[in-house]
DNA sequence: ATAATTGCAAAAGCTTTGCACGGAA
DNA sequence: TTCCGTGCAAAGCTTTTGCAATTAT
């Protein structure tokens, strides 16, 4: 799925509510790949009082239901991705950005035959590809200031 | 690599201790993936005052030297794999096992070739492909017990 | 009306770090 | 001797949970 719908919460039996209506906003078509905390920082804006618990409970529902997917590709936290195609990631260590490689990469054979076949007997639900490394922007930079060792995400 | 050698822990600059000694030995041949909270709880038994943090430690700069593998596959809790042959990994969300899958799923094309090569432009280190569902055994269990919600690690 | 959701706060885990002492090289 | 490694303990973070008040349906 592309974009995640107010019908769609209702379908998979969540209750619609501003905090959560805020949250699709704030996801849909959102590329950066953003942590529970990421988007609670954002939505804080527009709900003062909002709760992390809130975006939690929401986030986990929404990934229960498979709307929308969590990534380990992190080491430090869990990063949510909207879209649910069939997609790798790349992360990159020095700068923390995520970033989508739509068959930019070979493919791990079709998914779709995968998520239902039994390999080995075993029932195959999710398959994630994780590269990680040093993205584009990084190395440019680090190849001009070698002595820069500063690490942010 | 398959085995861990004294020698390549003084190779990357490590001194030798018994500890690491005992960790090397736990190490070598393990096929349970265990998490650092494993290997202490087996050292534990051999070495009465060790402390969790020489275990992690140790991890972190064999890691680091590229030795043995961290993995990324369980939601709860990094893994380790003293092996780092190419190969893939099952994790089942019933036992919390991980299961290796060495060539039982399609490879991502030539791991050796993307190392190196720049996806993007980006630099690629390390690759993970991290299958998650329920494994053969557990199928087998909630077959004949559909009521049994209980989840062991 | 009723069941789910929210906000608050605390707890639970895993991971990481500081420091003084002891041991490897 | 010189550093590195160890053990101990505390801190740091992310994730998870309990509960009373509130809200969607």
């Amino acid at each position: 799925m592309e974009h995640l719908t107010i019908k769609q919460l209702k379908e998979i039996g969540l209750k619609i509510t501003p905090q959560r209506q805020a949250i699709l906003t704030f996801l849909n078509g959102n590329k950066n790949h953003p942590s529970a905390e990421d988007i609670y920082a954002e939505l804080l804006k527009q709900f003062p009082g909002m709760s992390f618990a809130t975006v939690y409970n929401t986030l986990s529902k929404l990934s229960e239901a498979e709307q929308i997917q969590e990534l380990d590709i992190d080491p430090q936290r869990t990063r949510f991705d909207p879209c649910t195609d069939p997609h790798h990631h790349f992360y990159c260590k020095v700068c923390g950005k995520i970033f989508d490689l739509v068959h930019a990469a070979p493919n791990i054979a079709d998914r779709d035959f995968l998520r239902t076949a039994h390999l080995n007997g075993h029932r195959i639900d999710t398959i994630q590809i994780n590269l990680r490394g040093v993205c584009k922007g990084c190395r440019n930079q680090l190849n001009q200031q070698p002595a820069n060792k500063s690490i942010k995400h």
